[in-house]
DNA sequence: CATGTCAGTATCCTTTTTGTAACCGGTTAC
DNA sequence: GTAACCGGTTACAAAAAGGATACTGACATG
């Protein structure tokens, strides 16, 4: 990737954009890593395990199924439940979240490693 | 990248929201954008050329700064003029932006490309 | 000194996002 | 029936992000 031309900038600042949309949010990295290291889950059980609401659940998973990151499944069962989980899709973004990680691990050491010997803030 | 174990998940987790955090925002993309194709401009042209609010560009700008994204650069000219400018460091986000580029491009295909040749609701 | 430019801030306001809590309709167990 | 669990929604509140606009302080022009 040399020098975009003007409308090159524009086209791909529009994709990155829509890259970037479909995964902000508070939860919905979480929620994807949380399928992915345990598997699907019931709407409850994610309530609980990791403390959000419903409302806000219920909307964040909403997002994801749209963009066909997250699977729902009604199962037969009584007391129907509804399981959630990653799709194949979702395994598309893996280079777009291993380039972010590679980049956040790096510029973390840029920011917080580099600082000064000396000075030191920190939380 | 296989699979990752708890600890790995966590880890980059905060890694991929780090990157996520520096980049998002309404106007950050399109600062560094603009740079880009444009190179280094003053606060005035900035506010008058995307039509950013002073106050928050000062505070996008101040964000980029800090994460090294973006220079500022005090001129000694008389009405003091001060300069912006992405730094070579904004380089390293390179392969960040590209696999989100193509992620979006694809995805945009994804989601409105297949609907369905025959189904269809719309709206 | 009044006027204008420059970078940036202070004040106030609107919109979006996130959170809280109560609730609905359905089912099972008592 | 009453209580409990399920997925999910509704109505409301709090907080964060974004925006409009006036203003400060420095310098310059006339």
């Amino acid at each position: 990737m040399e020098h975009l031309s003007e409308k090159e900038c524009k086209s791909a600042g529009m994709a990155v954009r829509d890259t970037l949309e479909t995964i902000s949010g508070k939860w919905k990295l979480l929620l994807l890593l949380t399928f992915y290291k345990g598997g699907r889950r019931r709407f409850r059980e994610l309530v609980k395990e990791l403390n959000i609401s419903p409302r806000v659940l219920s909307k964040e998973l909403q997002e994801l199924e749209m963009h066909k990151l997250v699977s729902r499944t009604v199962c037969d069962t009584r007391p129907v439940t509804v399981e959630y989980d990653i799709t194949p899709y979702c395994k598309t973004l893996a280079p777009v979240i291993s380039a972010m990680k590679e980049w956040g691990e790096q510029h973390r050491a840029e920011i917080l490693g580099k600082k000064n010997t000396s000075e030191n803030g920190g939380e």
